[in-house]
DNA sequence: TTCTAGAATGCATACGAATGCACATACGCA
DNA sequence: TGCGTATGTGCATTCGTATGCATTCTAGAA
C-alpha cells in the first residue's frame, strides 16, 4: 500500500530528473523518445498518477467547472447536467456540482471560487451584480444557463448567457392555441420574476393580442409541481367560467396540471380542455401525457454553453455574450387542433 | 480587477505574518482575538478567499468526493445526486461529478484519482477488483451505491456498499401479486448481471415458488426505457397466452411498459393486466400511472452512504462494510387487489 | 517579585508539479 | 574547422497554504 507516488519517485527509478517526468506528462513538451519511454515504464511500474491538485496550483488552471443547479426534480436539468458533463469532458474539464438549496447562493459561490474553478455554469439562481463581479475578479467566467441577468446594460459584460428563444416559443404556442379555436386561454407562470417566465409570458401575451385575444386567467406555479397543482385547482374552481386551454410555463408543471384536471376534476384532455407545456422533457412524450409543448434543444444549448465557456477560457479579453437558441413547437395530443 | 489575493497580501495589510492569516482561517488554531479581527478586516478589504487547491496540496485532503453515475434519465439517480450533494455539503465535502458513458470507466477512474478525491461514490459501474485496489492504494475509500461487488469474499474489504434489501422487496411484491389472484405473472429484468437485478429476480422467483407459483414469462429491459418497451411488446405478442401481471425491474421501465400496454395494445391497467415496478420514483405516483412499487428510501440510502464515507474518512483502518436499507411495498392503482 | 504554564506569533519549510534559464548535445552548412 | 540553430536535459524556483519549532508574550501562582 504505497501512499503517494510522486514525480520524484518516478524520476529516481527512471534515472532522469523530475523535470523530465513532468515534461513527459505535459503534451507538447520537449522530451526525447528514449526519455519518454523510460519515464513511462517507471511510471507504470510505480502506478504513478500526476497530481492534479499540484498541477493546478502552479498552472492556475484547475480544469474544473463549477455547475450550480437548483433542484433536479424537473427532468430538464438532469438532462442538461448529463450532456454538459459529457461535453466538458471532451475539453478535459470536470464538473464540480452544487445544488443550491434556497437562498444561500452567495456562500455557495464562495465555496466554488475557493476551488479556483476555470468557469462557472449557473443554471439556478439569478446572479447579482456583486457576485458576477466577484467571479470576474476571481477570473472565473460565468455562463448563465437558461436565464439572463436582470439589468442587461450593466452586467452584459460580466457574464455570458445561453437561453432559448423563450419569447418566440411562446408566440408559437399562442398561435397554435388560437388556431385550435380556444376562447378562454389561461396561463400558469413559473417563477414570476425569472427571465424565462418573463419572456415566455410576454411573448404569449403579445402574440395573443396580435390575434385579438388575451390571457383569460392566470396563476403562478413557481416551476414547482405542487404549486402548479394548486394553481390548476384555483384556475378551475369556478366551473362556470373555466378555461378551455392552459399554457403552462414548463412541462414539469404541466404534468401536475394534467393530473389535477383529469384525476381530480374528471376533465378530458383535450376534449374539455387543452394543456400545453414548455421544454419538451422526455416525460412530455410519454403515452399518458403526450403534451404539446415548445422544445428547448438541450443539445444546442449545451453546445452554446461549451462554446461560450471555451472562448472565455482560451483568450482573455473576449467579451461575454449571449447566445439564443431557437425553439420549436411540438404538437402532441394534449391540445385540440381543429376549430371547435 | 485584482487577480490573486493571497494570504501574504492579507498579512501585509494586517501587519501580521502569513501564518497568522492561515491560522485565522483554520478552525481551532491558536489566534488572539485582536489578530483575528485585523486579519478578517484585511481579508474583507482585499476580497481574500483561501485557495482550496493550495490547501489541499499540503493537507492532502481535497474535500472532494468523486461521484460516478451512469445516465440520469432514470429519475432515481438525479434524486440521489441531489440528496447526496446536499448531505455531503454538511460535512464540507463537494461533489465532482462523472457521468460514465459506456465502458471507459477505468479511464474515468484515473481522472478521478488525479484530483486526489477523499472518497468515491459509484452509482454506476461494477467496480473490478483491480480498480478497487487502485482506489484503495490511492487512499480513496469507495462506496458502491445500489450495487454490490461480484466476488464478495475477495473484495469485501476493498469497498463499502449501500443497497436496499432488493430481495426482500421483490418478495413483498410476489406476495402482493399472488394475493391479487394473478395466474400468469411475468418479469421484466433490468441489466441481467447487475446485483440489483439478480437480487430482485431471485427474491421474486423464490417467493413465488413458496406460494406455489412460478415466473410465467420473462424478458429483459436493461433498465432502459426503449428496451423495456420492446420487452413488453415481446411478452404480449402472443395474445392467447398473455400475462395478467408484470413485475418490472424499475419504475422507469414500468412506465415504458404501461405506455405500450395501454397505447399500443389497448389494454386496461389493472383490469386486463397489473403492472408493478421498483424504486418508487416520483413519477410512479403521477396520476396517469399510479404504479404499485417497492420503495427504496433515497433518504436512508444517502444517510448510509454518508455514514460509510465518513467512517472511512475519519479513522483509517476501519474496514469497509455493507449497509442494507429496508424496502417497503407501496400499493397504488396499477395492480389488481381482489382475487379475480 | 519571580517563576512557570500556556497562549500567541513568526520563521522556515514542505506539499508535488511546471517552467524559465542555462547548458549540453547533435546536426547542417559554409 | 567553425558557426548557428534546434533539440533535450537538469537545476532551481515558484504556486499558496499549513504547520513544526522556537520564541515571545501574558497571566496566574508562589
Amino acid at each position: 500500500m504505497k501512499a503517494n507516488v510522486t514525480s520524484f519517485h518516478v524520476a529516481l527509478l527512471a534515472q532522469v530528473s523530475q523535470s523530465a517526468v513532468s515534461r513527459t506528462f505535459t503534451p507538447g513538451a520537449s522530451v526525447s523518445d528514449l526519455t519518454r519511454k523510460r519515464v513511462m515504464d517507471a511510471a507504470k511500474k510505480l502506478g504513478y498518477r500526476p497530481n492534479a491538485i499540484a498541477r493546478s496550483l502552479i498552472t492556475k488552471k484547475s480544469r474544473i467547472v463549477g455547475v450550480v443547479m437548483n433542484r433536479l426534480d424537473n427532468q430538464f436539468y438532469p438532462l442538461v447536467l448529463q450532456n454538459l458533463s459529457q461535453r466538458l469532458r471532451e475539453y478535459g474539464l470536470h464538473v464540480l456540482l452544487f445544488i443550491s438549496e434556497n437562498s444561500n447562493s452567495d456562500s455557495m459561490l464562495a465555496e466554488i471560487l475557493q476551488y479556483q474553478v476555470d468557469g462557472i455554469v449557473m443554471a439556478s439562481t439569478v446572479l447579482s451584480s456583486a457576485l458576477a463581479r466577484d467571479c470576474a475578479n476571481a477570473g472565473s467566467p460565468v455562463v448563465l444557463f437558461n436565464r439572463m441577468t436582470r439589468q442587461a446594460a450593466n452586467e452584459e459584460h460580466l457574464a455570458s448567457a445561453v437561453t432559448s428563444d423563450n419569447e418566440a416559443g411562446a408566440r408559437l404556442m399562442a398561435r397554435h392555441l388560437v388556431a385550435g379555436g380556444h376562447q378562454r386561454i389561461a396561463y400558469i407562470a413559473g417563477v414570476e420574476e425569472s427571465s424565462t417566465n418573463l419572456d415566455r409570458e410576454r411573448g404569449f401575451r403579445e402574440e395573443l393580442a396580435v390575434l385579438g385575444k388575451r390571457i383569460h386567467a392566470r396563476a403562478v406555479g413557481n416551476y414547482n409541481f405542487e404549486v402548479a397543482a394548486q394553481a390548476a385547482r384555483l384556475l378551475f374552481s369556478d366551473s362556470a367560467d373555466r378555461p378551455d386551454a392552459v399554457f403552462v410555463g414548463s412541462d414539469h408543471m404541466a404534468i401536475a396540471v394534467m393530473d389535477v384536471l383529469r384525476c381530480e376534476l374528471g376533465l378530458r384532455i383535450p376534449e374539455d380542455v387543452s394543456v400545453a407545456g414548455f421544454d419538451d422533457v422526455p416525460q412530455a412524450a410519454w403515452g399518458a401525457y403526450q403534451i404539446t409543448t415548445v422544445e428547448q434543444s438541450v443539445h444546442e444549448m449545451i453546445e452554446a454553453t461549451a462554446t461560450l465557456l471555451q472562448e472565455q477560457l482560451e483568450a482573455s479579453g473576449v467579451l461575454p455574450r449571449t447566445i439564443t437558441v431557437p425553439c420549436r413547437l411540438v404538437v402532441r395530443a394534449s391540445t385540440r387542433k381543429e376549430l371547435a
